[in-house]
DNA sequence: TTGAAAGCGCTACCAG
DNA sequence: CTGGTAGCGCTTTCAA
């Protein structure tokens, strides 16, 4: 009942009498060879069970693997926990289906065992999700020699960035949310790899690693003078991720005690945190408090949350292209979605 | 800056003055080879930059791939959307690490291109989310001669199947839910894989072509009758899948119309969105009814929700372990976490 | 349009 | 412990 010794080309190519290359062709370039012989050489193919060219060798004699990396986060589990990496990586895995490719799952953790599996995975490229500025993992992927494709940045030497313009996005956004606010805070991603839950007045972005956590900031920011207040006065809460839970302990925590009257949240996740606190402590969105999220997920809809849209489906597709295809990327499009969060 | 012309193995053992032979096994069998000439070797290949043997040569010579295969849902998105297989998945990722083992995403949507996809997939072995019972991937899979494991079932002739007792937990919580109760509701994962919405009163679990849908509801069937109720009087709301969404449907379409006062939900998401319409209504729980999950995430602990605890990830890397070292399987364990969504 | 030869980079096998 | 030989299954190259 089962197969167990390989039919190979040459079996075909016998059974089919043809030669081996007929075969080769009648699989890699159907048009380089008459439609008898591709006749003769499927027909064939059928009689013995050949299902086609073996995966293996032809990579090793093509040079091709057809199989992308994609490189992560620390934990893997943290990609899969993220609603937006998750729809990156569905993107990703959508485009790699659809070009019949394999996809390689790699944790960045900067440690010497993870850049050797950059290094050494059987893949045609790399699709990075978003890490910080100077990661030497970029440097393995990129001495490969093969394509390298980064969602979100660091924008990095050898590589191709995908991501909207978040400085414009987050300046945007946060002008919504400060209409007729004086107290913001600002609940955020990391600053970098540390993922430390830390609080600081008006840090300067251009400190901060994660380029995705720089540039929102940087768009607070000029949305913060812009109102008219002070940078400097304005508490930035730095979570570990983009989990509900850090929504919470930046409200918990902070929001409380400084009365905050705008929150500006880097995920809608992290939004919905926020605002759970704030329904237990029975204050009225947006009178006592508007809230603004990033991502526009369905929970943000339901909770009629103003957010940024964004496809990180799309951008993954894109991302996967690009490395696979060499198809040249599109800035991706963003929009301020306004709700009942916002005044 | 970039190394473009691959260093082989011959030109390390000639740098090292040594034969192939022993570069080869100075990397995949070091203690077969002198500590001398392992020095010798690992400095040669440091000098010239080689990181170690090509995979895909490698495997075409070994046969071995050095990757494993996750057959997911229709849509491979479907399973990041849900909590319990992104966690299984999480497990299999991590054992895969352990063993640097690229991990291969493929989809089941019981079409030619899947199938094709999974016999030719350059993998070592498969490991199986949870399907329905006669999926003929697994008999693809299967007649690869390669190793197969499937999470939660079915169990399938040439697989090993890696799951609880699932008709012992259905039935454990489900005694729990129906203390004191009247008109239990229960709100299903799918039957089969067309995934639709229906209403059904006790329908014959025999029926039903997911086993872990099938199982719970054998469980659940029991204890119905064991709490001297009579199962062709109990409503069973199929949903689409194991979503917040779906509890939401359950509870508005039929459970309000019925004054449901338990519902016996087989996801903790499902009894989640439930539990939000119950809130919207103004029905206190337990007493007005009773709710319980099953998969005790975080998000359960926080709702107070009764429910099944089982840990996906240890599955997920027993499941690759069991593919990749053919390692024997254990049982799994559960437990009924009793909290205060029951009486 | 077809085919023969060469060899991708490595490891199984067996002999020393 | 070490090494030679053969060849995994295929595609590139070049010639017919």
């Amino acid at each position: 009942m089962t197969q167990h010794t390989r039919v190979t080309m040459a079996d075909v190519a016998a059974a089919a009498g043809v030669s081996v290359m007929s075969v080769s062709y009648a699989y890699g370039r159907p048009d380089r060879v008459s439609e008898e012989t591709r006749g003769k050489v499927f027909a064939a193919a059928e009689r013995l069970g050949y299902t086609g060219p073996h995966r293996g060798a032809q990579s090793l004699r093509s040079g091709r693997t057809n199989n992308l990396a994609v490189v992560l986060t620390e934990k893997l589990t943290y990609a899969f926990d993220d609603p937006q990496a998750r729809r990156f990586l569905s993107g990703v895995a959508d485009a790699c289906l659809d070009t019949d490719t394999g996809l390689v799952l790699l944790p960045n953790r900067s440690v010497d065992a993870d850049a050797d599996r950059v290094r050494d995975a059987a893949v045609d490229g790399y699709v990075f999700w978003t890490t910080v500025t100077g990661d030497p993992l970029l440097d393995v992927a990129v001495s490969t020699g093969r394509p390298v494709c980064v969602q979100g940045g660091p924008q990095h030497p050898g590589t191709t960035l995908i991501s909207i313009d978040d400085v414009a996005a987050a300046e945007a956004i946060a002008r919504v949310a400060l209409t007729g606010a004086r107290r913001p805070l600002v609940s955020a991603f990391p600053s970098d790899k540390h993922r430390e839950r830390r609080l600081e007045y008006g840090p300067d972005p251009e400190g901060v690693e994660f380029p995705v956590t720089r540039n929102r900031l940087r768009g607070y920011r000029a949305a913060v003078i812009a109102a008219g207040l002070d940078w400097a006065d304005v508490p930035v809460a730095f979570g570990t991720g983009s989990f509900r839970a850090e929504g919470v302990r930046a409200m918990q925590d902070h929001g409380r005690a400084l009365r905050a009257d705008a929150v500006l949240a880097m995920s809608d996740e992290v939004a919905l945190g926020a605002l759970e606190v704030v329904h237990e402590d029975g204050l009225v969105v947006p009178g006592d408090i508007a809230i603004v999220g990033w991502d526009d997920t369905e929970d943000a809809a339901g909770a009629g949350l103003t957010t940024v849209a964004q496809s990180l489906y799309e951008q993954g597709r894109s991302a996967a292209r690009a490395v696979l295809g060499g198809d040249a990327v599109a800035t991706p499009q963003w929009r301020v979605v306004r709700r009942t969060s916002t005044r």
